[in-house]
DNA sequence: CTTGATTCAGAATGATCGTTCTGATATGCC
DNA sequence: GGCATATCAGAACGATCATTCTGAATCAAG
């Protein structure tokens, strides 16, 4: 009946993703869309609506696959410290085998980029943050539990903590070519709660 | 011999200042600069060259008075943790005066949006970023000297830590209207090193 | 092969971008 | 009061923006 589509719509998200996420939403035009995704205009109006559908799109995509990834073994049921420092070292691991100063993180990016107005935008990035924080209580609870967490503080206040450090450690990111400032942040930001850490 | 200007060079500064610092670089415009600072465009492009020229002077403006101000007391050859957490509680406070969210730092801001291979814009911030680092270590030193620091991680490593820390506050007051957090994250950062703190 | 639907490449559109230019207006000095 | 000079408001420019449209190319089904 008709002609088929030299696309996957998956594809092309993940595609954009990039594009959204390394240069902005600002600075990332529908030309540069249609290069990057090898799809016609057409196509991505077709399926997006418009330059905010693709971006929305572009962001669920990262939650759905790239957090999924990182942060899912934080999210699993007897997670622990131990998960807590592998999520942030396998994602340093990975910027700076993809070579420093990266594109961050995309949420941490939009968050910062987009006006409170937008509020479309707005509310996926707070549901990604509340992600974060309660996968991350959730995590420090079972610590606590198991008798792995040094710090006496509230499970639910060392999560928020983790949570907006993460954000400081991503925008950094875009701008040092270091990956060892990092990794000694991140050994600043665990050693109140790993038991053995220097104090 | 002429006629006067109606303008401050300070002043046009400042105004363009608060413009980018809310709204960034791509989504403020000539026109939106003409409209808040009153400045005709022959004006904008006579002081400063062309948008960019008016970005750096902005961010040069932040630099010089806003930062200049709020983190000043850290830098007084005496300072100890009482001004660094007064730097942190100081901006929170105002921002949460001036309603939350808010338009976080715009340095924090810029570190974002701008592009890596803007190098002009990339120089300042990274200026801005050792700013603080050395700041906070000089003043982690005094603490340390005086006994008042809890860790005994080096100071070096303490003020990266502060300093990335910081960069993920602003971020997220960006997005919460919910003051009581971040005064919360401010004590769990601080924890670790002041004496006295719930460990 | 023909038909019919759909994607494709790129032109067209109106708006807005950064930037430049034009004439009118206002001010300090003679 | 006139003259010189700088600022003013806004038009004008070409480029690019997001979005829409047009006609040719492509493929599945008959």
């Amino acid at each position: 009946m008709s002609r088929t589509k030299s696309y996957e719509k998956a594809d092309l998200a993940r595609r954009a993703m990039h594009r959204f996420w390394s240069h902005g939403y600002y600075a990332t035009s529908i030309q540069d869309l249609v290069k990057v995704t090898g799809v016609n205009r057409h196509g991505l109006y077709a399926e997006y609506g418009d330059k905010l559908g693709v971006f929305v799109a572009a962001l669920e995509q990262y939650f759905e696959n790239f957090v999924g990834k990182a942060f899912g073994p934080v999210e699993t049921p007897g997670a622990g410290l131990k998960e807590i420092r592998g999520y942030f070292s396998g994602l340093i691991d990975r910027a700076d085998a993809a070579g420093l100063p990266g594109p961050g993180c995309f949420a941490a990016n939009t968050m910062v980029e987009c006006a409170p107005q937008e509020q479309a935008i707005c509310l996926l990035i707070k549901q990604h943050l509340s992600r974060l924080t309660s996968g991350f209580a959730q995590a420090l609870t079972n610590a606590k539990a198991a008798g792995q967490l040094r710090s006496a503080a509230k499970p639910d206040d060392l999560a928020l903590y983790l949570t907006i450090s993460a954000q400081g450690l991503w925008s950094f990111s875009r701008t040092t070519g270091d990956a060892a400032l990092l990794r000694r942040y991140v050994d600043q930001l665990l050693a109140p709660l790993e038991t053995g850490a220097t104090p």
